[in-house]
DNA sequence: TAGATTGTTAATCGATTAACAATC
DNA sequence: TAGATTGTTAATCGATTAACAATC
């Protein structure tokens, strides 16, 4: 496992994700070396940008030859965490939750989704593929026995907030939020929004920029 | 409507949906006036920040007094081109297509979603609520009957590049994309990404960094 | 008028690009 | 050794913060 003692950006780390997919790739097309050049032509960065952000986290390549795609792809995925297992939930099981139930790429970087969660009983007590689905009663002491440290909240917006403080008061670290608002959590939780329709707007922008 | 005329930086466009959030809810709950000390506090960033924002399209408060929460909320909406409708496609109605067409917000902002389609005979002929689901080779003749301008894009990543394609040929100039690729497009179209996976990655950062 | 808050300029900070010596 | 490409420093650019005069 690399280590890494210098502070990685936001900036940075955002862009590590694209890095990650893009050596992924790579690794799978059995690619073997690539110059910072030749990433930027491909991910559309200046090879200035990605020398300095690899250097961020002080990933070095050789110079005169290039970056070990392997290598760097193993070191990426260290620093985004992805060298330890998590295990999630999903609150909601929605058409929203179940897609993301599906996600094979999860499961393959060791994020195991081990339950969704719903006040729907004619959905409570069926499974989505191999997932099964409980009553959100039972959200406590699931958590608890099953050691969970990521939750995928996909709920009404009427009610996220008051879910969210359940999750934060079980004790759990880590949300990613699909709900369209600004949670409030403690502050040693952290969370990761995805906004759709705010992603959607900003196509509407650009389309009526033109 | 408001006109504007200088250039917003790709900074702002990205938090322009977030204010506009924001404005709405507060213009829900009837309140007149906000200055940006108040939405600061709300949104999470500093006054001076909002200040600059706004005056990056021309909008202006009233000094003394604050910003009219109406006046500004239509404004960015005229920015974000809400201000006009757009008629839109969902290729792929598997969960992911079919939670999107659930949005009840897009309706609301003027977005209509006319159609799926899918190359799944099971799927193919029924609706999902009142959107109808269609065979793809049906896609290019709909598109041109029923001007088309957005696509939304929820197909397996290995087809994703192929149906941008045919996308970018039958003339629609924007895509919002949520196949993990980043899609090769002609120059006139926009494409907004919505990457989940990324999202979970950046958050196992987050965790793992604690 | 006095108080509040904007619009706007200046100062600071951080991110990107350019350049090049180090070195494989 | 010559060529390639990194790591890293310096220069530039852009975004955020601070400050304050303008004015409602």
């Amino acid at each position: 496992m690399q280590s890494y003692s210098k502070k990685v950006s936001m900036t940075v780390v955002k862009r590590l994700p694209k890095y990650y997919q893009y050596l992924s790739d790579l690794s799978d097309r059995d690619v073997e070396k690539i110059s910072s050049k030749e990433l930027a032509n491909m991910m559309g960065l200046t090879a200035s940008q990605i020398r300095q952000d690899l250097n961020s986290f002080g990933a070095y390549g050789q110079q005169g030859y290039g970056y070990k795609v392997e290598e760097l792809k193993d070191a990426i995925r260290d620093i985004l965490g992805l060298n330890q297992p998590y295990n999630c939930v999903i609150i909601g099981s929605g058409n929203l939750g179940r897609a993301i139930s599906h996600y094979e790429r999860f499961k393959n970087e060791g994020i195991h989704i081990k339950a969704m969660f719903d006040v729907d009983h004619g959905r409570v007590g069926k499974t989505v593929g191999k997932i099964p689905v409980y009553h959100m009663d039972d959200l406590e002491q699931f958590v608890k026995e099953n050691e969970i440290n990521i939750c995928i909240l996909c709920v009404p917006r009427e009610v996220g907030q008051e879910i969210a403080n359940r999750i934060c008061k079980i004790g759990i670290k880590a949300i990613l939020n699909f709900v369209p608002l600004d949670l409030t959590v403690p502050e040693d939780v952290v969370v990761e929004n995805v906004n759709i329709t705010d992603s959607l707007f900003t196509l509407t922008f650009l389309l009526s920029e033109k």
